[in-house]
DNA sequence: GCCCAAACTTGATCTGGGTCAAGTGGCTTT
DNA sequence: AAAGCCACTTGACCCAGATCAAGTTTGGGC
């Protein structure tokens, strides 16, 4: 919430020891663009709850997300929250047409991300239709996703929801952690709720319900999946 | 649903005539790329319910929206529809990363669009920045009301649906058509419904209440915004 | 260790929108 | 012009999930 962010020495890191090196948008690049790549970003740190960009915000820099978990949402006049989506480390935050931020972002526990100004970045990437074709790759990814995320929202129960977002989020955390039953939620109820179009009763009553069933067992920071297959059949898909 | 696909002269039409020049990919193509791209494309014609292309068929072509209106949707396996999204002329189809189509797409009354075999096309683009630059724009865009749409069907009543659906269809069709206050309605109420995460029946409903409040007036084949301020604030943004 | 606040769970009740079941009316067909 | 069909509407009833209201657990500060 508040803006108190941390900055780091603008080259105290460097791009090709960078974690997300294979993954993000670089992995479009060769060793000698990523040297130039350097002097455009720097490292930013946010703390739990700290907003990195506000809806209708206009947009000044894009974000390459280094590490941390951040919550994407769009607010209705009345406080109503939805969030369009959680973004992991390789994810690449800030493009829009209209110029303005199309939704807000904040970090949920400490992130960390490479910030690069709008200008700087747009013209860098003008000339290089490589990266250009890596971040179109991107966008229709999350189009994808996007859409897969409207069926569970207009169309599926709210067993059904639960179970599919601890599915696809253990599915997001292999890259990261390496396939593992044990998934960790760093967001709160309230985000899961907020992000499946539920109230935080249903997802907490719905968690119960699936621990009841042998399902998923509710461990502290998350959940160990008991049953995959059975949770698989309950999300019908 | 059947594939009585009416196929023209692939080069009887010129995209120098095109309707859609100006709003679809094309038009960030000159006129020597343009002359090029109509021996790449051939106009196709598709009646009524026909289908352009389903879910999970492995993408052999890109297609350009040049007349009609399309539905685009997914099925849950139990036969539950989710409408992603409705395409109009200028709209551009089947980009994907897996090569596969990531949702179904048929006709609402007749349609014609411009079929592009997938690698001529692919080779088309590889040297044309300026081209996948505009492919990316309008990736962007529809990533934007993808997430306006989630939030549509996470967070709004069921009333707030209708009224934001009829709005923004309205805002769409004034490229088209000019702004006017009668809005026709192609889609039917299923249709509707399946896009809005509704049942027919509350559709069908919700529509009574806005004539009854005077909001609208159901007229044949569309409706009639009588209220514009009145709907706007029932839309709730 | 104790207190407090925040996050989460649980229970009781309510309700918006779903489900089921008839209508109704406008085209098409013959 | 009668029949039939299909899209749509309307009514009665129901239920999944929301709302309201306590609990309970967890973690952090002192």
């Amino acid at each position: 919430m508040k803006p108190s962010v941390v900055t780091f020495e603008p080259n105290g890191n460097f791009c090709k020891d960078c974690s997300i090196r294979g993954s993000s948008v670089c992995s479009a690049l060769d060793a000698a663009e990523l040297r130039q790549l350097e002097h455009l970003g720097r490292r930013v740190q946010f703390s739990t709850c700290e907003t990195v960009f506000s809806e209708e915000d206009i947009t000044t820099s894009y974000f390459n997300v280094l590490d941390g978990v951040m919550r994407l949402y769009k607010l209705l006049p009345d406080g109503r929250r939805q969030i369009v989506g959680f973004a992991l480390p390789g994810d690449f935050l800030g493009m829009n047409i209209s110029g303005r931020h199309n939704f807000s972002a904040d970090a949920i526990g400490s992130v960390a991300v490479c910030q690069f100004a709008k200008v700087p970045f747009g013209r860098f990437i003008e000339d290089r239709p490589h990266l250009l074709r890596r971040i179109n790759e991107l966008a229709i990814r999350e189009l994808t996703q996007a859409r897969e995320h409207m069926v569970l929202l207009g169309r599926r129960s709210a067993e059904e929801k639960v179970a599919t977002f601890l599915l696809s989020w253990r599915e997001r955390l292999v890259p990261l952690n390496g396939p593992s039953n044990t998934v960790p939620l760093p967001m709160s109820r309230q985000d899961i709720a907020d992000y499946l179009g539920l109230t935080i009763e249903t997802v907490s009553r719905t968690f119960t319900k699936l621990e009841r069933d042998g399902v998923i067992e509710i461990i502290h920071g998350g959940i160990s999946l008991l049953d995959p297959a059975r949770a698989e059949a309950l999300a019908a898909a």
